[in-house]
DNA sequence: TTCTTTTAATTGCATATACAATGTTGTATA
DNA sequence: TATACAACATTGTATATGCAATTAAAAGAA
């Protein structure tokens, strides 16, 4: 997980996908101490204002409705939220935060503020500013077009 | 994997994994004809040039060595590359390309430019130029600090 | 109302990712 | 030289990721 020499690999892809690894490690090391991830953080965060829809929370996730069950499941298992059926249509499951993983989120917020501001101190907050702007130009541009 | 409305999270760590879903699907969707990842195009990629220690690759890589391992195992299944022992310090193991890993490559390159030419078409020229500049300082910039 | 289609979620399969622990081999030291 | 130490790779465990196929339920058509 060492870096020895500045490569910068002409591939858009293997350049995204390294940079993640690396910010992705910042960010479970400082949430390790809660035994949470970054990931599900996320999903805390997502969960925190209502309950959601599992495919709806997969939108917003930007990710696969099956890794997301994936994702939920030892999550359910530390009982950090619950699924129910939604009474209207019982196809739907709604996921709910409980009064632990609501807790837990809270805990949480300042480890990952921290993480935050270490990342922006080492970067600089407009690079920082900038770079979220593109990533979400990127999502938006590519998520459309096939 | 649908968006909906723009959505900016706060947390960069959220916003450079989703980027890199995105990202990786298209690359992988546009290599699929070949049986072939995007990761493992990269790997193919480090190994053109010459034979590598496994440390030596993952540190290229910005990989865990043990994520390597996992990684190897169905290019090794699928007589992409080989292992063997370096003569002079046998705990070394050098990673090899085939004929059939080389061929494989040249195949690939071509569907490798057309998703990064679809991907500069989509986002601009410069603006992945500029994106470049930045998740290599992203990985630089991180890797080293702690 | 029955048949078909669509939609929600899960499961099977395969790869991606990394930490901790282990086994092996080389190097340095007492 | 025997022993401790360091370096290289793998395996165990657990989460992350998504495609294809499946099951269940709702909506629409005959």
């Amino acid at each position: 997980m060492m870096a020895s020499a500045p490569y910068a690999s002409p591939c858009t892809c293997f350049q995204i996908r390294r940079a993640a690894r690396v910010i992705t490690g910042r960010y479970d090391a400082a949430l390790a101490p809660l035994g949470l991830r970054i990931t599900q953080f996320s999903v805390l965060a997502h969960l925190m204002t209502t309950p959601i829809a599992l495919t709806a929370l997969a939108d917003m996730l930007v990710m696969d409705r099956t890794t997301l069950t994936r994702t939920l499941k030892p999550m359910l298992a530390a009982g950090w939220l619950t699924l129910e059926a939604e009474a209207t249509d019982r196809r739907v499951k709604l996921a709910r935060l409980t009064e632990a993983g609501t807790a837990l989120f809270e805990q949480a917020v300042p480890l990952w503020r921290n993480v935050q501001r270490g990342v922006k101190d080492d970067l600089g907050r407009d690079f920082v500013r900038d770079l979220h702007d593109r990533l979400t130009t990127v999502w938006e541009g590519l998520s459309h077009a096939p």
